[in-house]
DNA sequence: CAGTGGTCTAGACCACACT
DNA sequence: GTGTGGTCTAGACCACTGA
């Protein structure tokens, strides 16, 4: 039993957790106990022991495991699920999220078409090589510049109309047996591909966006006149732990479509 | 004691709250204790009663008053709080969050420097008239068309450099007083000043983005060349009960800006 | 110090899904 | 019916703020 709590993410059924005594005054930091619970959570996610769509322990066995109560795992449930790690559903279980689930396919695609009404989604491969990262890439990636990453250039279009071209840089060490004709194969989004052939599940991402004039490549894809006004979207992605392993630019046809966003 | 419970907002301290009983089945619907409180609440700040920035009574006040644990009450209060309605600061109370507080002044503008450094922001108004609503604001507030509407435009400034053009049209029922003069007094935002002034708080707001060139006026006004490439920002705020009160488009000059946007 | 929110517990009971 | 998550309670104690 340790104060600086972190043993195995499934301890013995009589692993009692501590609530560690008056850390130092330089370091203010305290955790309450059901954010500890949510650490070995994570950690047990991360490690892939609880795969994508698949129910995890229920709530009362959790707290026979960890030694605490039911509210505290609970409550690290909580947390989770308001951040899409998890998701409840009564009755059935707590199950990890999945970009594989109808629910959360294309969560992170924030395009939607002016008229509202649906619109089947298709991505259509372009090319697939590895390459050394440039300058932007690796900063994002977070590697050294010149490692190897690999580019995809892909398009997607909603009811067989061309609206996003979309240049990907994927981390080589993870995602470096990727081969168009893989992509070639899949039907559901790539992040689900991803799911389902890495074990990477995408969890946050951080989008900017500005507007851009139409260069002749990007032009021609889209079949928009050249120079006329794009939407660029800039993204990156993260997996568990905050890692982040993709890098993505997209040009948005935003005549007939908008990027939709709630703020609250 | 009704099932349908809606008493008024600060109850005798006796009053308690009680579960409806199997409602009809073909509504299906079943409302927590926890969410009739929330309603409570919500009442009370959609009244005023609670005016923002000010402490609201403590839990285990609120709960003596509606009768219920302090559990209950504190969960609805989590749950406002997790819609910026409220914010819970730990040893003081919790309050009702404000446009006029500095941490969540701006909150809704999600423009930011490419350096990322600090800017400061600087609004200026340049008219401000009645006039009546064309269908689009109509449909946007949810007027009849010809309504009259308050309409106005600004600059938004991001130490001194100009990057925003905004044209804004309020519900005159509601801001129909609002001068030019008063604009130019105001050195905060907007929000802050609808707040002070008219007791109405913005809580929450729809975005559209697109791509658009520049037309002739406003790349004058954003010291743009005509038909460069701008980013359309298209808003809709809504109040308390979801009352939509403004509708806006804005010019975004995304040269050395770009639109942060975080997904999850 | 008193007062506020924050954590944790143990137990009872409800709503929902499946079998 | 059984098992899951969801709600509600009452009480104890901790952490933080400010007088």
């Amino acid at each position: 039993m340790s104060a600086d709590f972190h043993p195995s993410v499934v301890p013995s059924p009589t692993t009692h957790v501590v609530r560690q005594v008056a850390s130092s005054p330089t370091t203010p930091m305290f955790s309450p106990l059901y954010r500890q619970i949510k650490e070995l959570m994570l950690s047990a996610l991360g490690a892939g022991e609880w795969a994508p769509g698949m129910a995890i322990p229920s709530e009362s066995e959790l707290a026979a495991r960890f030694g605490v109560s039911q509210g505290t795992v609970r409550k690290a449930i909580d947390e989770m699920a308001a951040e899409h790690l998890l998701v409840r559903r009564q009755g059935k279980g707590t199950f990890v999220e999945s970009h594989n689930d109808p629910r959360s396919n294309y969560r992170f695609l924030h395009l939607r078409p002016d008229d509202g009404k649906a619109r089947q989604k298709r991505s259509i491969p372009l090319s697939c090589k590895l390459q050394p990262a440039d300058r932007v890439t690796a900063a994002a990636l977070r590697l050294a510049p010149g490692e190897s990453v690999l580019a995809l250039e892909r398009l997607l279009s909603f009811d067989d109309e061309v609206v996003v071209f979309d240049q990907m840089f994927l981390r080589a060490d993870i995602f470096g047996e990727l081969t168009l004709d893989v992509l070639q194969q899949e039907d559901r989004s790539l992040y689900s591909l991803f799911e389902r052939r890495f074990g990477v599940r995408m969890i946050r991402a951080e989008e900017r966006l500005r507007a851009v004039a139409a260069e002749r490549r990007v032009a021609k894809l889209l079949k928009v006149e050249e120079t006329s006004p794009l939407t660029l979207v800039e993204r990156v992605t993260y997996t568990y732990g905050d890692q982040p392993v993709e890098w993505r630019r997209g040009f948005y046809a935003t005549d007939r479509y908008h990027y939709y966003n709630e703020l609250s």
